[in-house]
DNA sequence: TTTTACTTGACTAAACTAGTCGGGAATTAT
DNA sequence: ATAATTCCCGACTAGTTTAGTCAAGTAAAA
């Protein structure tokens, strides 16, 4: 798992088609104007969003790109993992090297520290995303946050 | 919160120094052949180890460094925050920009994950990790995967 | 006073990020 | 047909970050 600012334009970029299908197909330069992220950009990213299978792509004029499923069968998780791809696991790689002999001493700990992230956004779908954009004061990930249990401050940054 | 290699590092060369500490400071050059870790990268990594005051130095023959606070008091995301500075909240930062008047659609989003990451990271001890060491078969952090409820398949890299 | 060991800052090759650019190929409207 | 629209694809790139190296110190013990 990756988590960089393009995963965030593929979330966001999702988000916009699935508010806007429903008359057809959404264009990229439809997407770009509204999220303001640069057409030539969004092409590249969709290119890999489609592979995966999470859109739909139509050609041609009136053409654009559709959910390929149901916003609700998407998460977070899989749009990221389309666009940011899993950068294989070279730090530790199966049971190899690691350390003189044992694996090393924070394998575990990443190992879970990452099934963790996983997990959470696996949590999130794209339909969920959809609906707190239409009702901003509900926060569907409200929940989440309480779990964790900390104090509202400047949230450390990713 | 960054997680990169760096960090990783950091965390290893922690435990390291907690593991051998106690017949006075542990020099950097053991760590180094201990853990593979170039001896100049972990300068530079103790120097903000030093300066987040999580470690001691001592400087002339027979020094090294030794924990500032007791194992049982520092989490691994107080290692990260020294090592890997904070790249401050450039995307979004405070209420400003982010998208067309109204905060980007994403925002809770990733917030919520931050602050997920975070709690995790500093919900787990050095001293937890360095037990772990000790008796490999018994895992500290086997509850959090459990509770991720992932299947242990090849887990996403961060 | 020499050796050991920490301290600091400047520098760097390679990789990665976040794009741009230019040319296509499919489809529809005229 | 052919023009317009839209997706498709690969090559290219400026800037940043990573993971270090190198050199020149400073402090303290033997």
């Amino acid at each position: 798992m990756r988590l960089t600012t393009k995963g965030r334009f593929a979330v966001t970029a999702m988000i916009d088609v699935a508010m806007h299908s429903g008359k057809g197909p959404v264009t990229l330069a439809a997407v770009s104007e509204r999220q303001r992220i640069s057409l030539s950009y969004l092409e590249q990213l969709f290119g890999k969003l489609r592979r995966y299978g999470l859109v739909d792509s139509v050609r041609g004029p009136g053409g654009g790109y559709n959910l390929a499923r149901d916003a609700t069968t998407v998460s977070v998780a899989d749009i990221i993992l389309a666009v940011d791809e899993p950068i294989d696991a070279t730090q530790c790689g199966g049971k190899e090297n690691c350390l003189n002999d044992r694996r090393c001493m924070t394998h575990e700990l990443w190992a879970s520290l990452n099934t963790h992230i996983f997990s959470f956004l696996q949590s999130v779908s794209l339909e969920q995303l959809v609906r707190q954009q239409d009702k901003p004061e509900v926060n569907v990930l409200q929940d989440h946050r309480a779990l964790a249990g900390k104090k509202p401050e400047p949230a450390p940054v990713l």
